[in-house]
DNA sequence: AGCACAAGCGGAGTCGGACTCAGGTTATGG
DNA sequence: CCATAACCTGAGTCCGACTCCGCTTGTGCT
């Protein structure tokens, strides 16, 4: 039980190893090659699987510490917005980290959509993180109570499971306000970003 | 470029392993082997190929045809409902598909969610369903004409890849009216669950 | 500093699953 | 009922994830 901390030696290529992966997972590759990986990293493939079970664990891993970083987000919101504002944005926030990024887009939907249990843990921060919004807005009573963080996050894996066709931001961005107002309890919503209801 | 037709025995066994790979596939085993389908076809690895470029390829034909079976819907959908009404049941339709069959869902989320050109038909026609009602809805002047059944899609198969918690359908039911209501011009919202749309 | 040794490392080797191809089999048109 | 092209088979290839064990090295002790 009580892990005795790593050689220094080994600290060091834990985090080559996953900075090697980050770079290839994040960029896009979702599929690089472990040997590859490896060799970035300066080690033997031997080395990897000392440090991680399997090539998803250390996928997770990559996965895990980005969404770790979003996921600091929303607690700084609430301090600087309305509940309702800060959920909003939140949910835009994710949105356009992965429109920019491919690899942010396959981490959302993999750690969203994924039946692993691998990625349960990313996927609850992440949930609590939007939960935490949520719970926010429902005590303001300005949101809604009756989806969880969960549901959300699933139909924003979905959202973000995109390929960056020309346009794609603005629908993915239109789709996750409608997504939003819907959310909001009816007739408090906030107007802010003046999306005017457009007819057809 | 004429492509003659098949001699009978091919066509059998064609179909065989597209009843064997539906029966592996919808029942959930996203990754049922080449072996094990071509055994419960009666036939061996080699003919399976004959016919299919790869794995990949046979898993698109049987998520194709299944998607075609729903696409069917719409239409009929709108024969006896008003547009709004229609896209709501056929949304509907879809979650409570992917609800009830695990294949389904991974089906849904796999024809929307990846990248692989290979699906891109499967996408297309079921975007172009969602068109045809969505178009219906715009010019009855019901819904919004600002999102393309396309990145409809992508949210739907984000609620679908789901994973049967208990009370999942129940959410998954929910954040589609959440955005079904979001896709309704506003004040002319049917009233089904009961949340009038704040003007925005 | 020097030593003992557990922690760590390398990389050839195993294993499993998708895919191929040479050779036998069979539908089909004449 | 023959010729033949289409078809089928399944052992074998290829490739990528993962393992194993002998060698190396950081660390704590004297």
């Amino acid at each position: 039980m009580t892990a005795r901390p790593l050689r220094a030696d080994a600290r060091r290529n834990r985090e080559a190893l996953l900075v090697a992966a980050r770079e290839a997972f994040l960029a896009g590759d979702a599929d690089a090659h472990v040997e590859e990986i490896a060799r970035r990293a300066g080690v033997a493939v031997g080395t990897l699987y000392r440090h991680f079970e399997t090539r998803e664990a250390l996928l997770e891993e990559v996965y895990r510490r980005r969404a770790d970083e979003l996921c600091a987000a929303p607690a700084e919101l609430l301090g600087r917005h309305a509940p309702d504002e800060a959920l909003r944005r939140f949910l835009l926030l994710l949105v356009e980290h992965a429109a920019e990024s491919k690899g942010m887009a396959v981490a959302l939907e993999t750690i969203m959509a994924r039946d692993s249990p691998t990625f349960g843990d990313a996927r609850t921060r992440m949930a609590e993180a939007l939960d935490l919004l949520l719970e926010a807005g429902v005590a303001a009573g300005t949101v809604r109570g009756d989806v969880s963080g969960r549901t959300l996050l699933r139909a924003l894996g979905g959202i973000c499971s995109m390929h960056p066709t020309d346009g794609w931001t603005d629908e993915a961005v239109r789709i996750t306000e409608i997504l939003f107002d819907g959310l909001c309890v009816a007739g408090v919503a906030r107007g802010a970003a003046g999306r005017p209801r457009s007819g057809g």
